[in-house]
RNA sequence: GCUCAGGUGGUGGAAUAGGUAGACACGCAGGACUUAAAAUCCUGUGGGCAGUAAUGUCCGUACGGGUUCGAUUCCCGUCCCGAGCACCA
């Protein structure tokens, strides 16, 4: 009977639908595992090859859990709100909602053909109302609270209402704005507007004047994560800062939560490294310097890592955007000063990162003191210094920062060396090592001594203060945009405070033309009723980050009407045990999914303080493209192996046409018009074309859609050889040239269960070496599966089936245990084998067969030897021995001896024939 | 520039704790079955040298050193590819 798979996965993939096999419900008899991926943007496009990569590591996962006894959590939706949608709507007329919907549908096809074993009744999709009323119910809770530094959480709003009415905010540590301190009773004195504005700068969601990343193409504002040296990501077009009044989340205020609760994640070294590099802490110093203009003398602040070079500040430098510039500039040199402001401004964000190397500055006419020198050192205002991170000013020392150093050069500014023997006349001497000199007091200590004696220093004279400074800003929540979540939030005139809309969800309207107004407003300005009670509604809408930031908690409990989980359903699913997905969303929606988590877990809404226990990066599918070669001037096409005889031009040709690389010459003609007529040069009888390893996209020629595959190969086979490609984490080409090897093994693991055309599995006792055949394959594939090497465990399948055949095995005893081994990867052909075996129930549902050491190792012998000492050892031999052999083994032809901790030897590797010392 | 992860046959890639490097697969070559093709199966396949052959022998895990009886694996230096960050004081 041949391996029909085309029909035996259609027949399965419906069985399992109507059967609800993979449904999961709370059952609080079995420990839960929850088992996600990163739910995709449906896009137009459809998926290709690359996309399923980590669905299906995920879901041999889920499958292999659930042998194992789990109750596993495994579900998909849809991330669906985002610009592609928006950007046809305004191309096409059509509206997101419908484009959406369909490109679901299509996801949704292909996403059914590979098999995967998700619990469909619990998908969720951004874009719907009953989903997105908890988004907007999450960020009404942010912007009714405010962050408690000393505490560490999240508190209400009411609660800083009182403390200001009973003590001021003298007291109050929290993440907040920029607030002067106010008594109680200049509290209670503030009008309504006043104490509106004051406790904006506490709330956790805001609304601020901040510089954003504004993209005039798209006309709207972008995240950090969603531009890309200067460009957006989406669309590459150009983007510049602008000063903007925006929403924002005090994601900042959680950074050292952020940063603290990675240690215990079990995530990848190089993911946490880009988390820790985003949130960027650095401890130092803040520091106040007298600085003179003229006759006005003021205290300015300024953020240092390394206080030790105190004495080596000859200058400093403010940001071309502080507002400390305005103070400082003296009448000379208002000038000069303006015009490189209005310079530096000009500037895109992406002229000024192409002129990073350039030195560029200008003297503001202003001194300031150097505390410990009592030196007047000049104040200058640089580019190279950024208004938002520390104070937006620091003091140079030109000897030891590389930056400074350049600068110093530049505008013949003084440089002072501090450690003993260093070389500043080239370049700077960066590195904290060394003994100090020309520092005073710090003179003779090490940098190391020297940095925490120079802040005890400046502490002990009140004129600074030690300090740790995050690079990680608020998210900028505001995007001028239709296709997103409005915000439950309207303005009552008169009244500074936005008001909360309470009965959410607060659904998006309808309207005609989805580009911003004429009077650049954002579409939402076009909607004829967005109001409530006659008063405007928030017309800009949540960024795409929005709605997946807590999509995963909804999925425990999808259909909840009345939160955005139950208290049941959190207590049981708790957190996700294993996360795959791209390392794209690493500094972007890993880092806010994180925050929106913590939020809710001070509000005491979910149970757990970090919501990804494990994370897996599944690697990139590039293309492989392949190319033929077209004779100049010709219609003449060239082997590879023959064209550098003549004159050629490379051309891409479709992947789908070309077979490990030979080319299918009908269909090439077939292909487009012009190569109708052409004629070939071939090597052997055969066009081979040449090949490189490129983005998958149209323009290339070499997107492959998994469904061709499956048409071809069958599901269980694109899923095992996506396994087989390569290991899981490591980006590699999408290369067909394998594949046949992959199907090829399924149609021999099929034929193993007959004879002839028959359906015959023997009941006979299975023999030693056919238990050893299993158990070596049982112990592999749970190791390879537990370590996520998939790869290795598709070679041992293989191995394991070849050795079957050798022992011309088809006992029931070996073969059903390796039907539900091989399920996880290629569920379909186990579903339709156990069947044949007269199972009843779905595979889904056996257990793994339990692995027995005993027959993976044929003889192992215990034997006392003497050698350079007494050692105990145990021997794995490939064949029986009588204990006088293996003596003699032992004595004389060990080559290989392995040792472990505590000087015990486990195991040794007999090689005939060579004599090695051993040495203990 | 900084940080992280890598570099193994013609190709994708294996190799628990340092212990017969190259599993498995592709490709290639040869063979069987067949009128033929497809499918299937078998054999060989890192390189050099010697031999009719079985086989023997030397060299081989980017490069140069080191530790070790023994290094793809550990340490130091160099080169090269990939990813992330990029004036973060």
């Amino acid at each position: 009977m041949e391996y029909n798979f085309s029909e035996i996965e259609k027949f399965w993939q419906a069985r399992w639908a109507s059967e609800k096999t993979f449904k999961a419900e709370i059952d609080t008899n079995r420990p839960k595992f929850y088992v996600l991926d990163m739910f995709p943007y449906p896009s137009g496009a459809g998926l290709h090859v690359g996309h399923p990569l980590g669905y299906i590591a995920s879901d041999i996962y889920s499958r292999y859990k659930r042998l194992k006894g789990f109750n596993v959590l495994h579900p998909m939706g849809y991330d669906a709100f985002g610009l592609p949608a928006e950007q046809y709507a305004i191309q096409t007329g059509q509206h997101p909602a419908a484009t959406t919907d369909k490109n679901i549908q299509r996801y949704r096809e292909q996403l059914d053909r590979i098999g995967f074993s998700f619990d469909w009744d619990r998908e969720v999709r951004t874009c719907e109302p009953e989903y997105y009323k908890w988004t907007q119910w999450a960020f009404l809770k942010m912007f009714e609270h405010w962050y408690d530094l000393s505490e560490q959480r999240a508190r209400p709003i009411e609660e800083l209402v009182n403390i200001f009415s009973k003590n001021g905010n003298a007291e109050v540590k929290a993440a907040s704005g920029e607030v002067e301190t106010f008594s109680a009773d200049e509290w209670l004195s503030f009008n309504e507007t006043k104490r509106a504005s004051v406790l904006m700068e506490y709330r956790i969601a805001y609304l601020g004047e901040t510089s954003v990343n504004w993209c005039a193409a798209l006309g709207t504002v972008l995240a950090n994560d969603e531009v890309k040296e200067g460009l957006s990501v989406r669309g590459g077009h150009p983007v510049e800062q602008k000063k903007m009044r925006q929403w924002q989340l005090r994601v900042s205020a959680y950074a050292e939560r952020l940063l603290g609760d990675m240690e215990e994640l079990d995530w990848t070294d190089s993911l946490k490294e880009m988390q820790r590099n985003w949130i960027g802490r650095s401890e130092g110093s803040e520091m106040t310097f007298r600085v003179v203009n003229g006759e006005r003398e003021y205290d300015l602040e300024i953020f240092t890592t390394r206080a030790d070079t105190i004495f080596g500040a000859t200058f400093m430098v403010l940001a071309p955007e502080s507002e400390w510039v305005e103070r400082l500039t003296s009448e000379e040199q208002r000038g000069v000063v303006e015009e490189y402001l209005a310079s530096a401004k000009k500037k895109t964000e992406r002229e000024r990162m192409a002129e990073s190397k350039r030195v560029s500055g200008v003297f503001s006419g202003s001194y300031a003191i150097n505390p410990f020198t009592l030196e007047k050192i000049p104040v200058w205002i640089a580019e190279y210094v950024l208004a938002g991170y520390g104070t937006g000013a620091i003091m140079a020392v030109p000897a030891h920062d590389s930056r400074d150093y350049a600068f110093a050069k530049h505008f013949s500014l003084p440089i002072i060396p501090l450690i003993e023997g260093c070389n500043v006349s080239e370049e700077s001497f960066d590195a904290k090592e060394g003994v100090m000199c020309n520092s005073g007091f710090l003179n003779g200590m090490s940098v190391k001594e020297a940095i925490p004696a120079a802040i005890e220093e400046v502490e002990r004279r009140g004129i600074g203060r030690r300090k740790v400074n995050y690079r990680l800003r608020d998210a900028i929540f505001s995007r001028q945009r239709y296709w997103g979540e409005p915000f439950p939030i309207y303005y009552k005139e008169g009244l500074a405070t936005p008001l909360p809309f309470d009965s959410l969800p607060l659904e998006l309207p309808e309207i005609d033309k989805f580009l911003p107004t004429e009077s650049g407003e954002p579409p939402l300005a076009r909607a004829e009723s967005w109001s409530y009670e006659g008063w405007p509604l928030e017309k800009s809408t949540m960024p795409g980050f929005a709605g997946s930031s807590a999509y995963y908690l909804r999925y425990m409990d999808p259909q909840n009407r009345d939160a955005l989980v139950s208290k049941e359903a959190n207590d049981y699913w708790r957190d996700v045990d294993l996360y795959i997905g791209g390392t794209e969303h690493a500094t972007g929606h890993l880092i806010y999914s994180r925050f929106w988590n913590k939020f809710l877990y001070d509000l005491g809404y979910v149970c757990e303080k970090e919501p990804f226990k494990k994370l897996i990066n599944q690697g990139m599918i590039q293309g492989r493209s392949n190319f033929v070669y077209r004779v100049k001037g010709t219609n003449k096409f060239v082997s590879l192996g023959l064209k550098d005889e003549y004159d050629t031009t490379e051309i891409h040709v479709d992947v789908n046409i070309v077979n490990n690389d030979r080319l299918d010459l009908d269909a090439f003609k077939r292909w487009m018009p012009e190569y109708e007529s052409a004629e070939f040069i071939l090597e052997d009888g055969e066009y081979i074309c040449g090949w490189a390893v490129e983005k998958m996209s149209k323009s290339m020629f070499n997107v492959v859609n998994p469904d061709t595959v499956c048409d071809k190969y069958g599901a269980d086979t694109l899923r095992m050889y996506e396994m087989f490609l390569g290991p899981l984490e490591q980006s590699k080409p999408w290369d067909t040239n394998g594949i046949d090897g992959v199907h090829r093994f399924l149609k021999r693991f099929w034929r193993l269960f007959f004879e002839k055309e028959n359906f015959r599995v023997s009941d006979e006792d299975a023999s030693p070496a056919e238990l050893k055949t299993l158990h070596k394959l049982i112990g592999k594939v749970q190791t390879d599966i537990e370590n996520f090497s998939f790869n290795t465990s598709v070679s041992a399948f293989m191995i394991a089936v070849n050795d079957l055949y050798e022992l011309n095995c088809n006992k029931r005893a070996i073969l059903e245990p390796m039907v539900i081994l091989i399920s996880p990867f290629a569920p379909h052909i186990a579903e339709e084998l156990w069947n044949k075996l007269g199972h009843k129930s779905s595979v889904a549902f056996a257990s793994f067969p339990e692995y027995n050491q005993k027959f993976t190792i044929e003889n192992t012998f215990e034997y006392p030897v003497s050698f350079n000492g007494k050692l105990r050892f145990k021997l794995e031999l490939e064949r029986s021995l009588t204990p006088a052999e293996i003596e003699s083994i032992v004595r004389e032809d060990v080559n290989t001896i392995k040792f472990l901790a505590g000087g015990s030897i486990k195991k040794i590797i007999v090689v005939p024939g060579k004599i090695i010392n051993v040495v203990c």
